[in-house]
DNA sequence: GTTTATTAAATTGCATGCAATTTAATTGCT
DNA sequence: AGCAATTAAATTGCATGCAATTTAATAAAC
């Protein structure tokens, strides 16, 4: 193995890449739903977030909480929920007892969006075998692994 | 399980997210060593495709092969390589035969900038154990899967 | 109690991604 | 040859991501 070998160069690329790819096809597959829907993925994903929310806290969360659950920031957020507060999916208030937060609260839109979602759910599992579900499973453990090494 | 379980929504939810959050999370674990290159994460990527390219193919490839290869169209692309043209990386041609295409020629300095990626390498993947390594590469090949599945 | 430090969002600037359209060149068809 | 269909890039428009700065509010320190 010569000092300038350059085939590490593309093996190592392959989990970075691989992931980079793999993660937008699923957006990609993910789309037709969506548009239905009229969301964007990381719309998505926030309303996910703000359903979860809804079932598990009695408090609504601030726009920081959602972005670290998202690990995204107010860069990113701010626009975003402007966004779906336009749609009239999600209300954002300042907090009385500290003015520099932001609650997200789901407007009643916002809730009924979600039963639509529940039954395109499964079609997206449909495209998956049980035996690719039980690799995804797989899959899914080890990207939790990657996590947490990542964010050590 | 009622009609209405929304437990299936967080947990399917998982794959794609995590996916989505990985991917990130990998591209932020590359950023200081790609900052050092003066590189961004996609403009890494088709460096790397360049310098493979070079060594495997005897034609310089077209705008359309690395979007091919990177799951990429023009709409990228086009103003991605105009600014590695800028940085004096890539020379972008209209080809003579066939004055619909782009060939991208690597310059003296993007071949140059190959050496100094090697070393980096080592550097990133050190943070990872001989498990991890492992355990990375059944997460490519599960990915590979993936991705096969979804381009059917 | 005032000043300083910290914190949460918002804003700004830049580089993607990607759908949709446009432009220019080449192919196919007759 | 002449014309319609196809193809490769470029362009346009919009929504992220994310670094860096700014603004406003709260907490800490003295």
């Amino acid at each position: 193995m010569s000092a300038f070998d350059t085939a590490g160069l593309q093996l190592d690329n392959q989990l970075c890449f691989k992931l980079y790819a793999a993660s937008r096809a699923v957006i990609r597959a993910y789309k037709p739903m969506l548009d239905a829907l009229g969301l964007t993925y990381p719309q998505y994903l926030a309303m996910l977030v703000l359903w979860e929310w809804q079932e598990q806290a009695p408090e609504q969360p601030t726009l920081k909480a959602l972005g670290q659950r998202l690990q995204l920031d107010s860069g990113t957020l701010t626009p975003l929920l402007k966004r779906l507060e336009q749609m009239g999916l999600v209300q954002r208030r300042r907090a009385q007892v500290d003015e520099r937060e932001v609650h997200l609260a789901l407007s009643e839109a916002g809730r009924t969006l979600q039963a639509q979602v529940l039954p395109l759910k499964g079609q997206l599992l449909c495209q998956f075998g049980d035996q690719d579900l039980l690799e995804m499973e797989g899959l899914r453990l080890s990207l939790d692994r990657l996590l947490a090494r990542l964010s050590e």
